[in-house]
DNA sequence: ACTTTTTCTTACCCGTGGGTAACATATCGG
DNA sequence: CCGATATGTTACCCACGGGTAAGAAAAAGT
């Protein structure tokens, strides 16, 4: 989209002939490219088929390149797994980040966080983050994904007990209904089909009042059409928000 | 669990010289035993470490016998998974089963099934409903699979309309609401743990409350502390049900 | 044009683990 | 005590797939 072009400092015009200006960047960027191509067609392919019935082999045949080639990009096959879950982390984090920049209720916030991660939910990166196991990780890359996890399991605690603390929220056990919400966000990732009859945006708006209009304290206005304002985060095969990348470890 | 190593199965008073009484059914009955017991090592091996992880050495290994002898019961490792799977599937038609004899209103039965399910992914064999992939079973078993789960599904859409339909359940859409509802419950299969803080039967108390107070049709009681006079089933390690067995087929 | 570096290919290695064959041992029926 | 059946063992096969080595081929740098 935006990706601004090199912007290369005091660019020159062009005409001398031998002018790498350029290839700093450019090189590094094409290779970035690359490997999210990569990342994009591996993410694909487990979703479809399930990470052990897909072999490095196939990857690389969608990519028309061949196995070994991807080894130029990462060290094995389970850090493929890992960097594709990574994106699918940093996408709820940037979420998060976002709502907590934000104002309003506990319950606000958590109407957010709801809305925007089952949308999330519908896309191959997140689904990735519910549908991949763990176990196939190094230790290491293992232990940063249960630390991501908890990361955004005391989010949705967190903005709960706020709520019951700033009294949009009705009292209840901040733990348990989190793992319902979460639970039946997750789900998501599971049952979600590009071609089913449910859109994204249609379950994004479903599951906010169907979670939570039973923890509202009181007010039982159904606030059937206020879509609350998401941030509404296009991120069709986009590339990664400008985070720090997390690199896999091992 | 127990596993008793030895388990010299029901011996026969030996007194009467040559008196074979229950040979006939005696045999079958202890062939049934070791199969089932193989199906318990299994399923805890599968949810403990992943499908793929697992070896069939590991399994016989846990069962003092070797690897070719589970051939004595199954004919291959995906048949095993597909079984310890119909033993959870077989736990969840009792269930339904169970509630559809009984009468009550639309949300008296969607509690219920809750209630039931709840306390099932707590299980060994209830969390393999959810925690294996079917695309690791033959297209034949996977399709069986598939059929039992839609099953289910429809089960809790079933309760939902009906409870719209008699009023107890106010409108809503009823494939959301059983997404939502089966989502959060599912989602227990892979997130208790036996050593955790909360018990099958705590969480299965408050998933009722939680999953159902937003469908209620307007009675804004909150029952907090009337648990719902739940059939309270006791299914803690247990033998499957007198039911008819499903078979693996391919 | 030349070297150097990056990228990708062909050809191979080899551990793993599901599955099988052949043989041993109970167990049972008689 | 003797076949037949069921149950289990030891020893093996071999397809599969992740990973590597060695060297083209293509850019990049000079």
């Amino acid at each position: 989209m935006d990706s601004a072009p090199p912007a290369p400092p005091s660019s020159p015009p062009s005409s001398a002939p031998s002018s790498p200006w350029l290839p700093f960047e450019s090189r590094r960027r094409a290779r970035d490219e690359k490997r999210e191509a990569v990342l994009r067609a591996a993410v694909q392919l487990f979703l479809e088929q399930g990470y052990h019935r897909v072999t490095l082999n196939e990857v690389a045949e969608r990519l028309n390149i061949t196995k070994p080639a991807l080894y130029n990009y990462f060290r094995g096959k389970d850090e493929i797994l890992f960097e594709c879950w990574s994106m699918g982390a940093e996408l709820v984090d940037s979420v998060i980040t976002e709502i907590n920049a934000g104002g309003g209720s506990g319950l606000a916030k958590l109407r957010k966080l709801v809305h925007a991660y089952a949308a999330l939910m519908a896309t191959d990166f997140g689904a990735s983050l519910v549908r991949f196991d763990l176990r196939d990780l190094t230790e290491r890359n293992a232990a940063v994904a249960r630390d991501a996890k908890k990361r955004i399991d005391a989010t949705f605690r967190r903005y709960i007990t706020g709520g019951i603390a700033d009294g949009s929220i009705g009292p209840c056990d901040p733990k348990l209904a989190a793992f319902a919400i979460a639970g039946a966000l997750n789900w998501i990732g599971h049952w979600y089909r590009r071609d089913g009859a449910l859109s994204p945006t249609e379950i994004a708006d479903e599951f906010t009042v169907r979670l939570t209009e039973g923890l509202a304290a009181e007010s039982r206005q159904q606030m059937t059409k206020k879509t609350p304002r998401a941030p509404q985060r296009r991120d069709s095969g986009r590339k990664t928000p400008g985070k720090k990348r997390t690199g896999a470890t091992r």
